[in-house]
DNA sequence: CCTTGACTTGGAGTGGACTTAAAGAAGTAT
DNA sequence: ATACTTCTTTAAGTCCACTCCAAGTCAAGG
């Protein structure tokens, strides 16, 4: 596969894809005898992990060291384990943070639908209070 | 409450607070006589607003424009109903996404634990296939 | 052989969100 | 009053994650 399908399997862009892989955010991908990029399954794998969790707010940092971990074989498996965690643990908290945005707007949209609803000026002194929710 | 006590409050520098003022991300603090930030009830409601919705991704841009509509008056309030449902909507996929990467990430950890519990060593040839599970 | 177009590289440029620096004014302690 | 801290401003700097560019290489069609 061509970097060019990768591209539009996963709708994001050919220098990013180069990018990824110049950082080390996925292994060297499989070249053709001119050493043009010919994505195999196992670097497609790759591409997708690495879509996956930048797209959970991972960081490249985080990412390349996993990879790098990962080549050095069996023996880093335990460290690569702890990285995960670490990881899954940060992920965790961004999704707590979201779910606490999502109540207040949620809250705060429920206020203007009504507002809304009843003529758009049963409101004037509450305005001033905004965001008072809990 | 002065800068420096708010930026306390709520863990964020002092330098944010004014950059988040400057920007229009909340509407202007009131000042003493001296022009010193004096935080109200009401700057610090924002202020949380401020802080909750970025937590949740979303832009200083869109802050500004919710801000701006609110200083105009009752007259906007459809439109920030409008911008506000726009940004729910951006967050709900963002926190799909999420979700999307930890079970990924899970099923991946889980893997590693028992890799690790089997002596380490179990695994080689699966290694390659990396990223296999869906 | 020559052109076309997709690929290659290294490196510079961009955008968003802060963050730091520099210079000066105002409130507080001695 | 003098010194110290904490505030003020504007402007430049930093960091991250791309994104774009210039110059060059390669395979296929005419």
């Amino acid at each position: 596969m061509t970097i060019r399908q990768v591209s539009e399997k996963y709708g994001i862009s050919q220098d990013t894809l180069r990018y990824y892989e110049k950082m080390g955010m996925i292994p060297p991908v499989t070249r053709t005898a001119g050493g043009i990029r010919d994505y195999q399954e196992s670097d497609l794998g790759w591409v997708e992990l690495a879509i996956c969790l930048r797209n959970a707010g991972m960081s490249v940092e985080a990412m390349v060291e996993y990879v790098r971990l990962h080549r050095q074989g069996d023996s880093t498996m335990r460290a690569r384990l702890e990285l995960l965690q670490k990881q899954r643990q940060a992920i965790v908290e961004r999704r707590e943070r979201i779910d606490h945005a999502l109540e207040r707007l949620d809250h705060k949209i429920h206020i203007y639908e009504e507002a809304v609803e009843n003529g758009e000026l049963t409101w004037g002194q509450n305005c001033s209070k905004e965001n008072g929710g809990k």
